[in-house]
DNA sequence: AAGTAAGAAATTT
DNA sequence: AAATTTCTTACTT
């Protein structure tokens, strides 16, 4: 595991319940704003699939990407979360 | 050297 | 204007 991609996961564990953020807005938290697509190698192997919600990282089109679990997952996941942040506000 | 869960730009439809 | 292709990106293996 590289400082890289500690950095990443730690980063993604500060994404608040119910929002996204992009792989970019990640590369740019570590100082390294074009280094989007190595964001996404660390979070395919994240060895904590759960207890770091990679599953808040979407591409900046608006689009899923992909999941380790399966996007349908992650799909729901978000949705789930949305609810509960409205449910808590 | 090759591959990647991305992105932007150029190209075609 | 939307879809597809092409090149670039930086980091890991």
């Amino acid at each position: 595991m590289t400082e890289f991609e500690e950095k990443i996961l730690r980063e993604t564990c500060k994404i608040p319940l119910g929002e996204v953020r992009t792989y970019s807005w990640l590369a740019q938290q570590c100082g390294r704003p074009r280094a989007h697509r190595a964001v996404a190698n660390a979070l395919k192997k994240n060895p904590w699939p759960l207890a770091v919600p990679c599953h808040r990282v979407i591409r900046s089109s608006g689009e899923l990407g992909g999941y380790s679990l399966g996007r349908r997952l992650k799909r729901e996941l978000i949705k789930l979360e949305k609810k509960a942040k409205d449910m808590i506000k």
